[in-house]
DNA sequence: TTCCAACATCGGGGAATCCCCGACGCGGAT
DNA sequence: ATCCGCGTCGGGGATTCCCCGATGTTGGAA
């Protein structure tokens, strides 16, 4: 029963939409409030990435809502997946970190919108209904921290270099911040270690560390202060 | 309108519930499930510590549930001044985070349970119910990983904690939070690699971690907490 | 006092990893 | 058309991990 099927979309006007997410009491909760509204309506949810692709196909939704942070493959993988199955199903990203890097990587790998689980509940039904009608949505204060981070791109100051890592390596980067083994980490993306290997030694040249030791010690600092800030 | 009360304990046998969390979605939505009960129904909610602690003056529920990560003072510092104010009010403590340090600390610090966001949202009414009756809510896995600390000796029951470690493996342990490879540990300690080695399965030991990877991440969350503090 | 448990120190040896060397295809930028 | 970054993997030696020991010391329990 990870991913279970609703049928109350009777009223054909209500836009249906699913929501994955690993967290039940937010996934539970999320449809709760979802289903409040006069125009949506929840028709699934998943907690993660294989499911929800199987009963997306299943249930057709008109909207997905995505936590970036999943186990194994994470939001933004799932999100590529879904890009290449239904290149045009909108697409919400929810996160609990407020980093601009995310938010970034979100709409580039084509996410139609962007918005933390600190916003209040009513600005996800903005979001969804403004995605809805085609729009991309981002919370004023991601906005703005896009906007800042692209503006001092010329002066030369120093972007958290983290930001330099891709897609794929900031993954395993977070895995490794909580305390995953290569092998573990390999075996949750479906992929052999030696490319698990790869990734952490692009990891340590971009970020300049020295020892496997130093790797983990700022992965763990990073996920630290994604979760006290 | 960062605390707000409802007034639907008109049914004066249902239990009423405040919520504490800083992430509106959840808030809401475990408002929802809640309010589904028919034997419990919420009070209030807030977002960070001051406000709760007023609203909870004000609304005098029957339990707590307290998110661990809260902005600015977190859930434990707020278990705290609760503990102070109302020594007996149940506190159920919600966390994203398996870690069983977290557990031992919540209930070191009073609370009267705890729950993953991770498990199912019966679970969380489970607790509620339980901890109401005067029980202490775990969840089994945290339970389990938290009886083999206890039950480890057999003779005497030890907490396991840092406490525990010898001078000389607290000090190795120090090293490993600060991103220092085995040999260099070994070096700075003018000690063979095998001892430090040995020290490092002490600790490992000690702490119930089960491979490197999670060694280095509790001394780097160590470290950092000891600087933060 | 005797004895034991914990500590500090080290080794053997196989499995896993780290870490440097590659490789290939692919998609985007120049 | 070329190049460069990305994602994916392999070879192979150095290192670490991790389980088995060992020895000696020391402080407290029997």
């Amino acid at each position: 029963m990870i991913a279970k099927q609703a049928n109350n979309n009777f009223a054909s006007k209500k836009k249906t939409v699913f929501v994955v997410d690993d967290h039940p009491i937010v996934r539970q909760g999320l449809a709760l409030l979802i289903n409040q509204e006069s125009d949506l309506a929840v028709c699934g949810e998943a907690e993660e990435m294989h499911s929800a692709l199987s009963a997306i196909q299943a249930t057709r939704p008109d909207i997905l809502i995505v936590d970036i942070s999943l186990n194994g493959p994470d939001g933004l993988e799932l999100l590529k997946h879904i890009r290449i199955s239904a290149p045009r199903l909108p697409v919400l990203i929810l996160s609990m970190h407020d980093e601009s890097i995310y938010a970034e990587r979100a709409l580039r790998a084509g996410a139609n919108g962007y918005i933390m689980k600190q916003e209040a509940t009513e600005k996800v039904m903005v979001a969804l209904r403004r995605i809805l009608s085609g729009e991309i949505y981002v919370s004023d204060r991601i906005a703005n921290s896009m906007l800042r981070h692209y503006v001092r791109g010329a002066d030369g100051s120093e972007h958290s270099s983290i930001s330099d890592l891709s897609d794929r390596e900031l993954e395993v980067f977070r895995l490794i911040g909580e305390g995953q083994g290569t092998r573990q980490i390999a075996e949750a993306l479906h992929l052999s270690v030696k490319t698990v290997e790869s990734y952490q030694a692009h990891i340590k040249e971009k970020l300049s560390l020295r020892s496997a030791r130093e790797l983990v010690q700022h992965a763990v600092q990073w996920n630290v202060r994604e979760k006290t800030a």
